[in-house]
DNA sequence: GATGAATGAGTATTCATTCAT
DNA sequence: CATGAATGAATACTCATTCAT
């Protein structure tokens, strides 16, 4: 069965065996023999392919990130203003979407481990910041182009995100807490709260 | 809990000491040797205080929530409307409160615990089921007082929970992407937007 | 069963397996399980009182050394000039002493792990360097008292030492070579070599 | 042996490879890969040019042996007498031979190998027993011309190899405890105890 | 000849849990 | 209550060897 099949399917094939027990069981509870299982693969392959476990969770978070890009892309593609903020939301809180519980499980997991892994957390921190930077720069956008007033966009995005990221965090703990469909129009609420104000002050416009 | 004052005392230590391992180690990588360690005590004592890890961690959760609920009364105490929402948020966001690095450490890690573990699940949805609920009656409150218009408070309570928990999240992860002191006032503006319109629609109304 | 044996009782029953186990299959070949068979104890328990394979190889390092210093002391007792030489060469090479061929083995098993790991290299440089020093003494004293004249007791005692050091290598690895019972009066003779001569030059002199 | 030349090539790097890095690890820490990597090669070949590891070590030490026999033929290329035995000690010991720290370390690891593997222990004592034959020779031959008298020949080449061995042993471990250039100088006049004197007896000469 | 992916047994080490004292 | 030694299963990782290409 010795073959060429590409080693980089086998590293992908890989860290989507992670993905698969990572969901269930959380990093520390995904053993390589585990993972090779859940991979259709010779345990002894795994450490052929990547030099550590924690490689293996770096990769998923690659692939995890990428995935998700590739989803922003085209749900904003070329859009600008409420629609492209409302597009960032939805490509990460609409239906069909991040929605896939495993998914939801392994960016959880990895939110935990980024506490724990020096490295880890430095991947993390760093997908993370690319897309609170991007969407920083979609409502910079919408402000240069008068459709949004924002004293603070870091700070906008920051919120944003948050709720983004709250969401996922209750939809892999308490999903049922989470009234269907109910996320990103709430989302999307608390966003033009955000965009819309003239100062810090109370509210929304006058 | 009606036991020698001293079993409890050593209850507690216990699951403290958890707490400060797991902030820096997370849940697994948490041995009964170092939390006893960490607790000044025999690493035989834990499992005559508790029957397994499990249970520690369980407690530590209630701990958790105790103090989040005390910290809550602290805030809320007695105001209604926006005193109350703003209480609610404060108490959760506001700086010297849950900014304690190890207690959001091990929140994080309580939430991955909760996705592995069904028992720690069914514990961590019924704290966070507390607060939502709690959460969701102060609108109700606002709403019945004229103060809030909310066509939806499960989905506002939801939302704005979402919001906290994201920054908690955030915090925890990437600490250094939050705009100093800009999380409470940020949910406090976007909470706004979620219980003074009159529908889903675009934003708050004149 | 789990009783109060000492602990410092266990330590010694693993390295003396450790000794056991590593006479015949080398420092690498013996595994932790074959270790703790040997013992006659379970293999967490190795762990337990060792924090690493390599704190056994350097406590039997120890046991070796000690055994040696006393079987040295032994011979010694007091004497000086040629009594003492010889004495320090028969503690070393006599029937009955060092010839345990389980204690050949390890030893040389010792030296080539002081090879690789820096730390077994320092505890093994430290012994070695005890008794060539402790013969450079001896050497000294005699040299102080007219019985013996040499130009270099650091060479003297560093070449008597290699002697002693390569008959041990020879008995371990090609036993059947040595003559039986020539090395004590070999390494008796060549040591006078060393310390009745005037200068480098031929030999002894009339 | 009679191969296609690259054949013969690639064996000669393959245990010139496994000599660099087990000066270093040591033969069980000198992995096939490594190895490999070592010597520029794929991992596969190397199990095409030798069928197992150990048959690498036996090429090594046939490497080793025939190096010193080749050393041993010029140091000594007809001499006799003294400076037949000072041209045997100085082709083991004289600065710039043996002297190759990786060689002298490969040679205790294989030492130690001879203990564990029976078949290393025979090609070991095989290359040991030829050298101090070689040495025995000398020693009978200097009897014969009336340059030595030795009583046991046997007796004093195998104290005088074991002294070469120990040097060995020592620089290989304990290297900065050799006084700089004294390891050659002292065999040889402790070589002198041994064929010059009349009997077993007390010292040198009458 | 040469390659490098594949195999699966083996390694040191960690750990929750138990229990005699 | 308290202790800390004891247990044995589990884990990440390594490695000699094989073999399809």
């Amino acid at each position: 069965m010795p073959q060429k099949p590409r080693t980089e399917d086998r590293r992908d094939q890989i860290a989507r065996a992670l993905q698969r027990v990572m969901a269930r069981k959380g990093y520390e509870g995904a053993s390589i023999q585990e993972i090779a299982a859940a991979a259709g693969l010779a345990p002894g392959l795994v450490h052929y392919h990547y030099r550590s476990k924690q490689d293996i969770l770096l990769a998923l978070l690659g692939n995890l990130a990428g995935w998700q890009a590739r989803r922003l892309e085209a749900h904003l593609s070329g859009s600008s203003g409420f629609a492209a903020l409302d597009g960032f939301i939805d490509a990460h809180l609409a239906l069909g979407g991040s929605a896939d519980p495993e998914v939801l499980a392994c960016w959880v997991a990895c939110s935990s481990e980024a506490i724990r892994q020096e490295e880890v957390g430095r991947a993390f921190a760093g997908v993370v910041a690319r897309f609170v930077q991007q969407l920083e720069g979609l409502i910079r956008e919408g402000v240069q182009a008068r459709a949004f007033r924002c004293p603070d966009p870091e700070v906008a995005a920051c919120a944003i995100y948050a709720a983004i990221q709250g969401y996922f965090s209750l939809a892999a703990t308490v999903h049922s807490l989470i009234p269907k469909g109910s996320a990103a129009p709430a989302v999307r609420k608390m966003a033009r709260a955000l965009v819309v104000s003239p100062g810090t002050g109370e509210g929304a416009t006058p």
